[in-house]
DNA sequence: AAAGATCCTTGATGTAGTCAAGGGTCGAGG
DNA sequence: CCTCGACCCTTGACTACATCAAGGATCTTT
């Protein structure tokens, strides 16, 4: 029973330092998309479109409503970053980056992965520690 | 220079990993809030609530204007879960937990802690190696 | 050819967040 | 004492996201 309560209240504690990580890593995200005037969900978008996508594949990844995509896709269009490029079935529409959207996207790939400050203060060794870890909370599902 | 670019790619696929797990630890969070009702910010008010607090510092420790916590408090008090006490220093008000809100509150922290799947995948030892993983990623400001 | 399924859009609605402005309260200096 | 500046909260206007319901266009199946 002491055995049992300890290792609640360590999973507690351990849950309260990922969700901080957690935090930090989503704030990191913000700001580095912020530097590009993009929000997280267009930057989310943009990142994704490293091939042209059908706007449903873009919802289920995204996990949300069809509707939502035509709101993103708007705004990122008004911007010239993506452009609706018709496909062969024509119930479906491509989001495809456009030559600005291209620059756009290689530049926040680069800058995302060197901007996160959480993992710029893990040692190498550290990081092979980490990997394994993450892939373990991500089986399945 | 193979190194180098070698590391790189590394970092991108560590950092991906790492957005992953992200995802799924705010997935898990807001399946959990949801079945009580609630969304993620007002969760997270809740939780922040152990004590009484002046809305300024949950504005502070949200990272958020002071106007949204108005908002969110008016949303969780329409549902008798907080309401707003005056202070010594009648600035002040402080968003303090009903009987309801106490209830709702130990609800979510038992929830929170046995409901993030991503921590469940882990077994001890992968637990107890992933601790100072985490501190050493939030280290300073 | 008709029925049903799929894809996208539109309109309505609700939450969350920001900013600018303003009223109430406190504290310090004249 | 009293005014000025600082601080706290609220309001109003605005934007972004997200969902749902409904509808038009297109494909597929029968």
């Amino acid at each position: 029973m002491t055995t049992k309560s300890l290792r609640l209240d360590e999973a507690h504690q351990l849950t309260r330092l990922l969700f901080r990580v957690v935090d930090r890593a989503q704030e990191d995200f913000r700001e580095v998309v912020a530097e590009e005037g993009l929000t997280p969900p267009l930057a989310r978008m943009v990142l994704m479109l490293e091939q042209p996508q059908p706007m449903r594949e873009l919802a289920d990844h995204l996990r949300c409503d069809a509707s939502n995509i035509t709101g993103l896709t708007d705004r990122l269009a008004t911007r010239d970053f993506v452009e609706r490029v018709p496909s062969e079935d024509r119930r479906i529409k491509l989001v495809t980056l456009t030559d600005r959207g291209r620059l756009l996207r290689s530049g926040l790939v680069a800058r995302v992965a060197e901007g996160s400050t959480v993992m710029r203060r893990l040692s190498d060794d550290q990081r092979a520690t980490l990997r394994p870890l993450l892939e373990a909370m991500l089986i399945d599902g």
